[in-house]
DNA sequence: TTCTGTTTCGTTATATTGTAACAGTTACTA
DNA sequence: TAGTAACTGTTACAATATAACGAAACAGAA
């Protein structure tokens, strides 16, 4: 079980190691990273945080990659459709997965202090939710797993 | 481990019901169930689905109880903040709580066909979350669990 | 009761998030 | 290289949500 986003790392050769894996993935599976979604995944990955679409269409903007609102949904939903992103429901907002790309369930820890946000395996838990589920003759297909509390730093700030 | 949502029931003493413990919640604290509140805990028990804030509001407009958004958001938020409602995120629409107002930790399961939510208990899976969280030096708060799929009369529409 | 502070309500205005629809362009595929 | 499907650019707008502020209602103390 492994949750991202808190602990340090080297971050731009975390950035570039997911996109080579997007890359390779989008090869073998034919799916089309175009410059604008794959500059979308980058910009995800590059700020390590749940953005908002029109916090991403800033970015584009500044960069001459498109004006209007669906170019940035389009590419999020993209991105959101084949697993390279997740939706944070919560927040109205979207994160760069950072499991991989394996398949897998992701759930999300929001700190209400500072706003970070981490991805975290739930398969466990969405597996417990699916037998519920099921007792109710209810066929589960997605699962949406949040929760919102304080992340190890704004729970402890005396800490390094 | 009960599912809420998708039996038949008698409608009309459920939501009498749920109005009778709502309101004698509200006297044992010291809450005050003022007529625009009961109002809209009644519509979201009688409608038994999920409603938007706009919803809502267009009801009240018909009954002369207000015109302007902050009024339907304002008695959401007492209702959600108190428990006698849940937000489903997914949806961003508001439903009244089925679980006898007990604390829970409440799951939803949304058919993605007919668009009828049922509440469920989330315990167990929200404990399993909560280990997760744990584990990487996280404290949980307050758990959104969403699953999206087939209800049992869209998933088997040859039955009853 | 009357005063006083607090909560709720009514309203205006505006912010934020998200989509429909259609034309133009690019890329694949036969 | 023509046809088709996918993607992009743009306009316009729909849906969801909140800030701010004055008026009214209410609860508790004097």
């Amino acid at each position: 079980m492994t949750t991202v986003g808190f602990e340090f790392h080297d971050h731009d050769s975390c950035v570039a190691e997911a996109m080579a894996r997007a890359e390779r993935r989008c090869a073998d599976e034919k799916l089309r990273l175009t410059p604008l979604r794959r500059r979308v995944l980058e910009i995800l990955l590059s700020e390590h945080r749940a953005m908002g679409a029109y916090d991403i269409l800033e970015k584009l903007r500044r960069e001459g990659l498109g004006r209007e609102p669906p170019i940035a949904y389009r590419a999020l939903n993209f991105l959101v459709s084949h697993g390279f992103a997740h939706k944070v429901e919560r927040l109205n907002a979207f994160a760069a997965c950072t499991m991989s790309g394996a398949a897998h369930e992701p759930a999300f820890l929001i700190c209400r202090a500072c706003g970070s946000v981490a991805e975290t395996e739930a398969k466990a838990a969405t597996a417990q939710l699916g037998e519920t589920a099921a007792k109710a003759g209810f066929s589960p297909e997605n699962a949406v797993c949040e929760i919102e509390g304080l992340c190890p730093r704004c729970h402890n700030p005396s800490a390094p």
